[in-house]
DNA sequence: TGTGATGATCGTACACTGTACGATATTCGT
DNA sequence: ACGAATATCGTACAGTGTACGATCATCACA
């Protein structure tokens, strides 16, 4: 299943801290992080679970390997257009990576220390902001605030127990509706039933939010 | 030590769902939700491990129960105010909680299923939204992008490894400006250097974006 | 007052976890 | 060719969640 599942994987081939890193990337997104153990990813790899430990100092060690892996994965913002399409571009870039690698986000929790990935990141938005005439009081506004969004998009969405538009429909018509008495939850069934007739979609959610903190971040730049 | 940490614990006095549920919160907020496990908790709680599954079904069951007890801490929009204002001191008190309890946002995660305390924010602030003369969906759109702001917030705070201004400035100094080869990354040691310098807070950051997410919000309320 | 039922408590056991330790095997520099 | 470094891995230990069954206290009703 998952213990061989990257393109190119080669139970035989020697071990090394890349290959420890990509096949535990790949059993994360298959079968959650709570089943990444160091005795099954050594299964998974052909080799026993103290192997590991000569690539890897720790199991710690290891999730910081794998979320440093991830931020790789995001798109840097081009350098040298608009500042707001680039920003949305790694916005989203980001989105669609966490999107992938749930498992990622509430790990990004306990570890402290960035990794390189994560730093050139923080290095080319800082870039974009100062090169679009930001301050470098506002260039850090800009990037708590947009960082916020976007991590804590990705949170709120990786916990929905619903994936499209029609699932959505779906599960608040059987589940979400049936549980909220109409005299306690007015205006959640409310809204319940009227986005349920319209075409309410929350991947579209994540656009407006982004779109409305960029163009204020816009409106702050130009009064200074 | 944390056994009985709560004002007016009482090992002897008789399990309950209660009990169980606040000692678990005590212990996690004192070492960390890893120490938190049915043999300490029932040690904690003068009594064996499988006791507590009378009151809990499950570990997971009793996650979700601190969860929502975290929630409940969460003080309610008021009602009948400026819509701003309201859900302002919203944000800020779940910021509190959250920095209060830490755990509990990478514990948000894996839970879909959202608890009594959860659901009763959800309708407050959805009533806010709507009284305050927002659309149905237009306050979807801002409960989506409050609450992701507020959680993401809670998220990078939550990994920050220095606690105020002035633990920031020495870090910098003496870890962070280290670690930043100066051609490799110009923008963020012009960043770290200059921030040291003044007297920059990064708890002024959780305000700035705020404000401009709730002042954003007003124009397109106007805006129809 | 006895008696059966119900619910709470908890000891034991099982399969699993991370990893310290030490024994082996393999590779490399000289 | 030979010592040293490097990689592999078996075993063991303390700790995890929880299934199972035994024990005990409490209470309703005869």
């Amino acid at each position: 299943m998952a213990e061989d599942s990257r393109p190119g994987a080669d139970a035989s081939a020697p071990l090394s801290r890349e290959r420890v890193l990509d096949q535990a990337l790949a059993l994360a997104d298959a079968e959650g992080i709570d089943a990444l153990s160091m005795r099954r990813l050594g299964r998974a790899l052909g080799a026993g679970a103290m192997s590991l430990y000569h690539h890897v100092r720790d199991k710690d060690a290891l999730l910081d390997g794998m979320v440093d892996l991830v931020f790789a994965e995001i798109h840097l913002p081009e350098s040298g257009g608009d500042w707001q399409a680039a920003l949305r571009a790694r916005a989203v870039s980001t989105r669609d990576v966490l999107a992938r690698h749930p498992w990622a986000i509430a790990l990004m929790e306990t570890r402290t220390a960035p990794g390189p990935a994560n730093l050139r990141h923080r290095e080319a938005v800082t870039a974009t902001l100062r090169k679009a005439g930001f301050s470098v009081r506002m260039a850090t506004h800009a990037n708590w605030l947009i960082d916020s969004y976007v991590y804590g998009y990705a949170l709120q969405r990786a916990n929905l127990p619903f994936a499209d538009a029609e699932e959505l429909t779906d599960m608040t018509r059987d589940v979400f509706l049936p549980q909220l008495p109409p005299d306690e939850f007015p205006y959640l069934n409310e809204s319940a039933t009227e986005l349920m007739q319209s075409d309410y979609d929350p991947a579209d959610e994540f656009a407006y939010g982004l779109d409305l903190i960029l163009d204020a971040l816009e409106r702050d730049r130009r009064a200074g």
